[in-house]
DNA sequence: GTCTATATCCGGATAGAC
DNA sequence: GTCTATCCGGATATAGAC
Protein backbone atom coordinates (compact mmCIF):
# COMPACT_ATOMS: atom_id res chain seq x y z
CA UNK A 1 0.00 0.00 0.00
CA UNK A 2 1.21 3.39 -1.01
CA UNK A 3 0.68 6.23 1.37
CA UNK A 4 0.61 9.53 -0.61
CA UNK A 5 2.98 12.17 1.15
CA UNK A 6 2.93 15.34 -0.24
CA UNK A 7 6.52 16.41 -0.61
CA UNK A 8 7.84 19.59 0.61
CA UNK A 9 8.15 21.03 -3.25
CA UNK A 10 4.51 20.44 -3.89
CA UNK A 11 3.64 22.20 -0.59
CA UNK A 12 5.34 25.29 -1.56
CA UNK A 13 3.95 25.53 -4.84
CA UNK A 14 -0.03 24.87 -3.67
CA UNK A 15 0.47 27.49 -0.45
CA UNK A 16 2.19 30.44 -3.31
CA UNK A 17 -0.80 29.50 -5.50
CA UNK A 18 -3.27 30.35 -2.57
CA UNK A 19 -1.55 33.48 -1.32
CA UNK A 20 -0.45 34.60 -4.74
CA UNK A 21 -4.18 34.23 -5.84
CA UNK A 22 -5.82 36.53 -2.94
CA UNK A 23 -2.74 38.84 -2.04
CA UNK A 24 -0.59 38.71 -5.87
CA UNK A 25 2.98 38.64 -5.81
CA UNK A 26 4.56 42.06 -4.54
CA UNK A 27 2.12 41.34 -1.73
CA UNK A 28 3.26 37.84 -0.93
CA UNK A 29 6.03 37.25 1.08
CA UNK A 30 8.72 34.29 1.45
CA UNK A 31 8.25 33.62 4.89
CA UNK A 32 4.72 33.82 4.98
CA UNK A 33 4.77 30.88 1.88
CA UNK A 34 7.05 28.62 3.95
CA UNK A 35 5.03 29.04 7.03
CA UNK A 36 1.68 27.86 4.91
CA UNK A 37 3.59 25.37 3.34
CA UNK A 38 4.98 24.04 6.73
CA UNK A 39 8.45 24.39 5.42
CA UNK A 40 11.79 26.50 5.74
CA UNK A 41 12.62 29.33 3.59
CA UNK A 42 16.28 27.07 3.30
CA UNK A 43 14.12 24.85 1.36
CA UNK A 44 12.13 27.25 -0.81
CA UNK A 45 15.38 28.21 -1.94
CA UNK A 46 16.58 24.60 -2.19
CA UNK A 47 13.81 23.66 -5.31
CA UNK A 48 13.28 26.85 -6.44
CA UNK A 49 15.48 29.61 -7.99
CA UNK A 50 14.06 32.43 -5.84
CA UNK A 51 11.22 33.97 -5.64
CA UNK A 52 10.60 35.12 -9.68
CA UNK A 53 11.04 31.53 -10.59
CA UNK A 54 8.71 30.20 -8.02
CA UNK A 55 6.17 32.19 -9.69
CA UNK A 56 6.96 31.56 -12.84
CA UNK A 57 6.27 27.64 -11.87
CA UNK A 58 3.15 28.43 -10.13
CA UNK A 59 1.78 30.60 -12.54
CA UNK A 60 2.44 27.70 -15.39
CA UNK A 61 1.19 24.64 -13.25
CA UNK A 62 -1.14 26.64 -11.46
CA UNK A 63 -2.46 27.91 -14.57
CA UNK A 64 -3.02 24.84 -16.60
CA UNK A 65 -4.62 23.22 -13.43
CA UNK A 66 -6.89 25.94 -13.56
CA UNK A 67 -7.83 25.78 -17.24
CA UNK A 68 -8.90 22.27 -16.94
CA UNK A 69 -10.94 22.38 -14.54
CA UNK A 70 -13.07 25.56 -15.62
CA UNK A 71 -13.14 23.06 -19.40
CA UNK A 72 -14.69 20.02 -17.00
CA UNK A 73 -17.18 22.48 -15.97
CA UNK A 74 -17.91 23.35 -19.29
CA UNK A 75 -18.05 20.07 -20.57
CA UNK A 76 -20.04 18.20 -17.65
CA UNK A 77 -22.61 21.34 -16.54
CA UNK A 78 -25.25 21.25 -19.12
CA UNK A 79 -26.42 19.22 -22.21
CA UNK A 80 -26.46 21.97 -24.56
CA UNK A 81 -22.76 24.43 -25.01
CA UNK A 82 -24.87 26.89 -24.83
CA UNK A 83 -26.57 26.88 -21.41
CA UNK A 84 -22.96 25.22 -20.14
CA UNK A 85 -21.68 28.97 -20.96
CA UNK A 86 -24.14 30.54 -18.29
CA UNK A 87 -23.73 27.35 -15.85
CA UNK A 88 -19.76 28.38 -15.71
CA UNK A 89 -20.55 32.21 -14.57
CA UNK A 90 -22.68 31.19 -12.33
CA UNK A 91 -20.14 28.64 -10.75
CA UNK A 92 -17.59 30.63 -11.10
CA UNK A 93 -19.60 33.51 -8.50
CA UNK A 94 -20.79 30.68 -6.49
CA UNK A 95 -17.09 29.56 -6.04
CA UNK A 96 -16.14 33.20 -5.15
CA UNK A 97 -18.56 34.59 -2.55
CA UNK A 98 -17.90 31.02 -0.64
CA UNK A 99 -14.29 31.92 -0.51
CA UNK A 100 -15.26 35.36 1.10
CA UNK A 101 -14.36 36.76 -2.00
CA UNK A 102 -11.17 35.68 -2.25
CA UNK A 103 -10.66 32.65 -5.54
CA UNK A 104 -10.91 34.00 -8.31
CA UNK A 105 -8.75 33.51 -11.29
CA UNK A 106 -5.44 32.30 -9.66
CA UNK A 107 -3.02 34.24 -12.45
CA UNK A 108 -5.18 37.66 -12.62
CA UNK A 109 -3.34 39.80 -10.31
CA UNK A 110 0.07 37.93 -10.98
CA UNK A 111 -0.06 38.83 -14.64
CA UNK A 112 -0.98 42.67 -13.72
CA UNK A 113 1.36 43.07 -11.15
CA UNK A 114 4.55 41.47 -13.56
CA UNK A 115 3.52 42.94 -16.85
CA UNK A 116 5.65 45.79 -16.53
CA UNK A 117 7.77 44.92 -14.44
CA UNK A 118 9.07 40.79 -14.26
CA UNK A 119 9.61 39.81 -18.08
CA UNK A 120 9.68 36.03 -16.97
CA UNK A 121 6.53 36.30 -15.15
CA UNK A 122 4.52 38.55 -17.76
CA UNK A 123 5.73 35.71 -20.22
CA UNK A 124 4.24 33.06 -18.02
CA UNK A 125 0.97 34.30 -17.70
CA UNK A 126 1.52 35.20 -21.68
CA UNK A 127 1.50 31.50 -22.24
CA UNK A 128 -1.00 30.58 -19.70
CA UNK A 129 -3.61 32.84 -21.04
CA UNK A 130 -2.85 31.67 -24.69
CA UNK A 131 -3.58 27.79 -23.90
CA UNK A 132 -6.70 28.45 -21.76
CA UNK A 133 -7.46 30.56 -25.32
CA UNK A 134 -6.43 28.01 -27.99
CA UNK A 135 -8.33 25.48 -25.55
CA UNK A 136 -11.82 27.81 -24.98
CA UNK A 137 -11.71 27.82 -28.83
CA UNK A 138 -11.88 24.52 -29.74
CA UNK A 139 -14.77 23.56 -27.24
CA UNK A 140 -16.53 26.96 -28.77
CA UNK A 141 -16.78 25.10 -32.14
CA UNK A 142 -19.64 22.90 -31.05
CA UNK A 143 -21.04 26.43 -30.66
CA UNK A 144 -19.87 27.94 -33.98
CA UNK A 145 -17.96 26.16 -36.75
CA UNK A 146 -16.08 29.24 -38.29
CA UNK A 147 -12.77 29.04 -36.40
CA UNK A 148 -12.37 32.72 -36.58
CA UNK A 149 -15.26 33.50 -35.11
CA UNK A 150 -15.17 30.70 -32.62
CA UNK A 151 -12.13 32.44 -31.49
CA UNK A 152 -13.25 35.51 -31.22
CA UNK A 153 -16.61 34.08 -28.74
CA UNK A 154 -13.48 32.57 -26.85
CA UNK A 155 -12.19 35.61 -26.17
CA UNK A 156 -15.04 37.39 -25.08
CA UNK A 157 -15.99 34.59 -22.95
CA UNK A 158 -12.53 34.55 -21.12
CA UNK A 159 -12.24 38.81 -20.98
CA UNK A 160 -15.38 38.80 -19.64
CA UNK A 161 -14.93 36.27 -16.99
CA UNK A 162 -11.45 37.84 -15.99
CA UNK A 163 -13.04 41.57 -15.67
CA UNK A 164 -15.95 39.97 -13.69
CA UNK A 165 -13.79 38.53 -11.31
CA UNK A 166 -12.38 41.80 -10.72
CA UNK A 167 -15.47 43.78 -10.39
CA UNK A 168 -17.28 40.63 -8.19
CA UNK A 169 -13.96 40.94 -5.81
CA UNK A 170 -14.03 44.68 -5.57
CA UNK A 171 -17.89 45.03 -4.69
CA UNK A 172 -18.30 41.42 -3.02
CA UNK A 173 -20.94 40.74 -5.06
CA UNK A 174 -21.84 37.85 -7.41
CA UNK A 175 -23.92 40.49 -9.73
CA UNK A 176 -20.96 41.40 -12.09
CA UNK A 177 -20.07 37.68 -12.92
CA UNK A 178 -23.95 36.80 -13.69
CA UNK A 179 -24.62 39.88 -15.43
CA UNK A 180 -21.46 38.78 -17.85
CA UNK A 181 -22.84 35.35 -18.06
CA UNK A 182 -26.04 35.96 -19.05
CA UNK A 183 -24.88 38.63 -22.38
CA UNK A 184 -22.16 35.86 -22.83
CA UNK A 185 -25.29 33.05 -23.41
CA UNK A 186 -26.98 35.80 -25.51
CA UNK A 187 -23.75 36.47 -27.34
CA UNK A 188 -23.29 32.58 -28.34
CA UNK A 189 -26.99 31.87 -28.95
CA UNK A 190 -26.58 34.44 -31.29
CA UNK A 191 -23.66 33.09 -33.42
CA UNK A 192 -24.92 29.68 -32.94
CA UNK A 193 -28.22 31.12 -35.17
CA UNK A 194 -26.15 32.93 -37.47
CA UNK A 195 -24.88 29.51 -38.44
CA UNK B 1 -1.34 86.49 -16.62
CA UNK B 2 -1.85 84.06 -14.15
CA UNK B 3 0.64 80.99 -14.26
CA UNK B 4 -0.30 77.49 -13.59
CA UNK B 5 2.17 76.61 -11.21
CA UNK B 6 0.85 72.79 -9.98
CA UNK B 7 1.27 72.25 -6.43
CA UNK B 8 2.56 69.17 -4.40
CA UNK B 9 -0.21 67.33 -3.41
CA UNK B 10 -1.27 67.20 -7.09
CA UNK B 11 2.21 66.46 -8.10
CA UNK B 12 1.89 63.44 -5.94
CA UNK B 13 -1.09 62.21 -6.91
CA UNK B 14 -0.50 62.29 -10.50
CA UNK B 15 3.03 60.53 -10.10
CA UNK B 16 1.40 58.08 -7.67
CA UNK B 17 -1.70 57.33 -10.56
CA UNK B 18 0.34 56.66 -12.82
CA UNK B 19 3.05 54.34 -10.74
CA UNK B 20 -0.11 52.33 -9.64
CA UNK B 21 -1.57 51.67 -12.83
CA UNK B 22 1.84 50.11 -13.77
CA UNK B 23 3.31 48.76 -10.77
CA UNK B 24 0.22 48.25 -8.46
CA UNK B 25 -0.23 48.88 -5.06
CA UNK B 26 2.40 47.06 -3.32
CA UNK B 27 4.79 47.09 -6.13
CA UNK B 28 5.32 51.10 -5.41
CA UNK B 29 7.21 52.42 -2.66
CA UNK B 30 6.62 55.94 -1.11
CA UNK B 31 10.59 57.14 -2.18
CA UNK B 32 9.72 56.38 -5.56
CA UNK B 33 6.49 57.78 -5.63
CA UNK B 34 8.66 60.88 -3.93
CA UNK B 35 11.21 61.20 -6.33
CA UNK B 36 8.86 60.56 -9.24
CA UNK B 37 6.38 64.08 -8.13
CA UNK B 38 9.80 65.81 -7.40
CA UNK B 39 8.62 65.56 -3.39
CA UNK B 40 9.73 64.94 -0.34
CA UNK B 41 8.69 61.95 1.76
CA UNK B 42 7.81 64.44 4.53
CA UNK B 43 5.29 66.26 2.09
CA UNK B 44 3.97 63.06 1.26
CA UNK B 45 2.91 62.75 5.06
CA UNK B 46 2.19 66.28 5.46
CA UNK B 47 -0.78 66.14 2.60
CA UNK B 48 -1.94 62.38 3.29
CA UNK B 49 -2.60 60.56 6.20
CA UNK B 50 -0.18 57.67 4.99
CA UNK B 51 -0.03 55.41 1.71
CA UNK B 52 -3.26 53.57 2.31
CA UNK B 53 -4.98 56.86 2.25
CA UNK B 54 -3.35 58.18 -0.44
CA UNK B 55 -4.20 54.84 -2.58
CA UNK B 56 -7.91 55.44 -1.59
CA UNK B 57 -7.69 59.10 -3.16
CA UNK B 58 -5.48 58.36 -6.32
CA UNK B 59 -8.43 55.36 -6.54
CA UNK B 60 -10.82 57.97 -6.56
CA UNK B 61 -9.99 61.21 -8.47
CA UNK B 62 -8.24 58.79 -11.25
CA UNK B 63 -11.22 56.98 -11.42
CA UNK B 64 -13.41 59.57 -12.05
CA UNK B 65 -11.09 61.19 -14.45
CA UNK B 66 -10.66 57.74 -16.07
CA UNK B 67 -14.04 57.22 -16.66
CA UNK B 68 -14.75 60.38 -17.87
CA UNK B 69 -12.63 60.17 -20.51
CA UNK B 70 -13.94 56.92 -21.67
CA UNK B 71 -17.42 58.20 -21.75
CA UNK B 72 -15.94 61.10 -24.18
CA UNK B 73 -14.29 58.42 -26.53
CA UNK B 74 -18.12 57.02 -26.89
CA UNK B 75 -19.58 60.03 -27.38
CA UNK B 76 -17.77 61.70 -29.68
CA UNK B 77 -16.12 59.14 -31.45
CA UNK B 78 -19.03 57.72 -34.39
CA UNK B 79 -21.93 58.74 -35.07
CA UNK B 80 -23.93 55.37 -34.28
CA UNK B 81 -23.18 54.22 -30.51
CA UNK B 82 -23.37 50.37 -31.89
CA UNK B 83 -20.17 51.45 -33.71
CA UNK B 84 -18.96 54.05 -31.33
CA UNK B 85 -18.15 51.06 -28.96
CA UNK B 86 -15.64 48.95 -31.53
CA UNK B 87 -14.19 52.26 -31.26
CA UNK B 88 -13.79 52.46 -28.13
CA UNK B 89 -11.98 49.76 -27.99
CA UNK B 90 -9.74 50.24 -30.69
CA UNK B 91 -8.76 53.36 -29.24
CA UNK B 92 -7.99 51.41 -25.87
CA UNK B 93 -5.30 48.85 -27.58
CA UNK B 94 -4.35 51.95 -29.34
CA UNK B 95 -3.24 53.40 -26.14
CA UNK B 96 -2.08 50.70 -24.51
CA UNK B 97 0.22 50.16 -27.04
CA UNK B 98 1.76 53.58 -27.54
CA UNK B 99 2.61 53.52 -23.57
CA UNK B 100 4.55 50.05 -24.62
CA UNK B 101 1.56 47.86 -22.75
CA UNK B 102 1.47 50.24 -19.45
CA UNK B 103 -1.52 52.17 -19.81
CA UNK B 104 -4.32 50.25 -19.49
CA UNK B 105 -7.53 50.56 -16.65
CA UNK B 106 -5.85 52.29 -13.91
CA UNK B 107 -7.31 50.96 -10.75
CA UNK B 108 -7.36 47.21 -12.01
CA UNK B 109 -4.00 46.28 -10.37
CA UNK B 110 -4.96 47.89 -7.31
CA UNK B 111 -8.30 46.40 -7.19
CA UNK B 112 -7.14 42.80 -7.27
CA UNK B 113 -4.31 43.11 -5.28
CA UNK B 114 -6.31 45.27 -1.97
CA UNK B 115 -9.65 43.27 -2.41
CA UNK B 116 -8.82 40.78 0.43
CA UNK B 117 -6.12 42.74 2.17
CA UNK B 118 -6.84 46.54 2.48
CA UNK B 119 -10.94 47.28 2.53
CA UNK B 120 -10.77 50.81 2.57
CA UNK B 121 -9.03 50.99 -0.84
CA UNK B 122 -11.33 47.96 -1.68
CA UNK B 123 -14.33 49.94 -1.08
CA UNK B 124 -12.76 52.79 -3.16
CA UNK B 125 -12.57 50.79 -6.31
CA UNK B 126 -15.92 49.17 -5.43
CA UNK B 127 -17.66 52.78 -5.34
CA UNK B 128 -15.65 53.97 -8.42
CA UNK B 129 -16.92 50.49 -11.05
CA UNK B 130 -20.52 50.95 -9.27
CA UNK B 131 -20.16 54.87 -11.04
CA UNK B 132 -18.71 53.58 -14.30
CA UNK B 133 -21.55 50.80 -14.28
CA UNK B 134 -24.11 53.40 -14.01
CA UNK B 135 -22.96 55.81 -16.30
CA UNK B 136 -22.27 53.17 -19.12
CA UNK B 137 -25.61 52.07 -18.77
CA UNK B 138 -27.00 55.17 -19.02
CA UNK B 139 -25.40 55.77 -22.48
CA UNK B 140 -26.60 52.36 -23.48
CA UNK B 141 -29.93 52.76 -23.16
CA UNK B 142 -29.01 54.71 -26.64
CA UNK B 143 -28.90 51.20 -28.34
CA UNK B 144 -31.30 49.29 -25.94
CA UNK B 145 -34.29 51.00 -23.87
CA UNK B 146 -35.28 48.51 -21.69
CA UNK B 147 -32.66 49.50 -18.32
CA UNK B 148 -32.10 45.78 -17.10
CA UNK B 149 -30.51 44.93 -20.54
CA UNK B 150 -29.12 48.00 -20.89
CA UNK B 151 -27.68 47.35 -17.49
CA UNK B 152 -26.44 43.95 -18.27
CA UNK B 153 -24.69 45.26 -21.80
CA UNK B 154 -22.88 48.31 -19.82
CA UNK B 155 -21.53 45.22 -17.51
CA UNK B 156 -20.33 43.15 -20.71
CA UNK B 157 -18.69 46.08 -21.97
CA UNK B 158 -16.83 46.78 -18.66
CA UNK B 159 -15.65 43.35 -17.81
CA UNK B 160 -14.80 42.67 -21.37
CA UNK B 161 -12.73 45.79 -21.51
CA UNK B 162 -10.92 44.64 -17.84
CA UNK B 163 -10.17 41.49 -19.22
CA UNK B 164 -9.02 42.55 -22.72
CA UNK B 165 -6.73 44.76 -21.00
CA UNK B 166 -5.16 42.17 -18.81
CA UNK B 167 -4.48 39.98 -21.84
CA UNK B 168 -3.06 42.55 -23.59
CA UNK B 169 -0.73 43.42 -21.25
CA UNK B 170 0.20 39.90 -20.50
CA UNK B 171 0.77 39.11 -24.34
CA UNK B 172 1.71 42.41 -25.30
CA UNK B 173 -0.92 42.32 -28.09
CA UNK B 174 -3.75 44.52 -28.95
CA UNK B 175 -5.50 41.40 -30.33
CA UNK B 176 -7.46 40.33 -27.51
CA UNK B 177 -8.56 43.92 -26.99
CA UNK B 178 -9.72 43.97 -30.85
CA UNK B 179 -11.15 40.33 -30.45
CA UNK B 180 -13.34 41.34 -27.50
CA UNK B 181 -14.17 44.95 -28.99
CA UNK B 182 -15.56 42.95 -32.19
CA UNK B 183 -17.59 40.31 -29.65
CA UNK B 184 -18.97 43.59 -27.59
CA UNK B 185 -19.85 45.63 -31.00
CA UNK B 186 -21.85 42.56 -32.14
CA UNK B 187 -23.62 42.04 -28.83
CA UNK B 188 -25.18 45.20 -29.00
CA UNK B 189 -25.79 45.21 -32.38
CA UNK B 190 -28.16 42.26 -31.57
CA UNK B 191 -29.46 43.85 -28.78
CA UNK B 192 -30.56 46.84 -30.42
CA UNK B 193 -32.20 45.11 -33.32
CA UNK B 194 -34.12 43.21 -30.91
CA UNK B 195 -36.01 46.07 -29.37
C1' DG C 1 17.13 17.77 2.11
C1' DT C 2 16.42 20.43 6.43
C1' DC C 3 17.07 24.03 9.47
C1' DT C 4 19.12 28.28 11.83
C1' DA C 5 21.37 32.38 11.76
C1' DT C 6 22.35 36.28 9.53
C1' DA C 7 23.67 39.66 5.86
C1' DT C 8 21.81 43.32 3.25
C1' DC C 9 18.52 46.13 1.70
C1' DC C 10 14.08 48.50 1.34
C1' DG C 11 9.51 49.20 3.14
C1' DG C 12 6.36 52.66 5.74
C1' DA C 13 6.40 55.88 9.18
C1' DT C 14 8.01 59.69 12.48
C1' DA C 15 10.50 63.75 14.73
C1' DG C 16 11.88 68.02 14.54
C1' DA C 17 14.71 71.92 12.45
C1' DC C 18 13.84 75.41 9.23
C1' DG D 1 4.93 73.59 3.83
C1' DT D 2 9.61 71.75 3.15
C1' DC D 3 13.36 68.90 4.07
C1' DT D 4 16.66 65.68 6.55
C1' DA D 5 17.71 62.13 9.48
C1' DT D 6 16.37 58.16 11.42
C1' DC D 7 13.60 54.35 13.53
C1' DC D 8 11.88 49.84 13.06
C1' DG D 9 10.19 46.04 10.86
C1' DG D 10 10.07 43.13 7.05
C1' DA D 11 11.76 41.88 2.64
C1' DT D 12 14.90 38.71 -0.30
C1' DA D 13 18.73 36.16 -0.20
C1' DT D 14 22.92 33.49 1.51
C1' DA D 15 26.06 30.54 4.42
C1' DG D 16 26.90 26.66 6.55
C1' DA D 17 25.96 23.08 10.29
C1' DC D 18 23.42 18.95 10.52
Amino acid sequence: MTSVRIGTRERILTATSILFRRQGYTGTGLKEIAVESDARIGSVYHFFDGKEALAEEVVRTGGAAYGAMVLGVLNDGSPAPVDAIGAMFTQAARDLEQSDYADACPIATVALEAASTHDTIRQATADVFAAWTDDLSSWCRAIVDDPHRSRDLAIAILTSLEGGFILARAQRSQAPLLAAGRSMTQLAQTMADAT
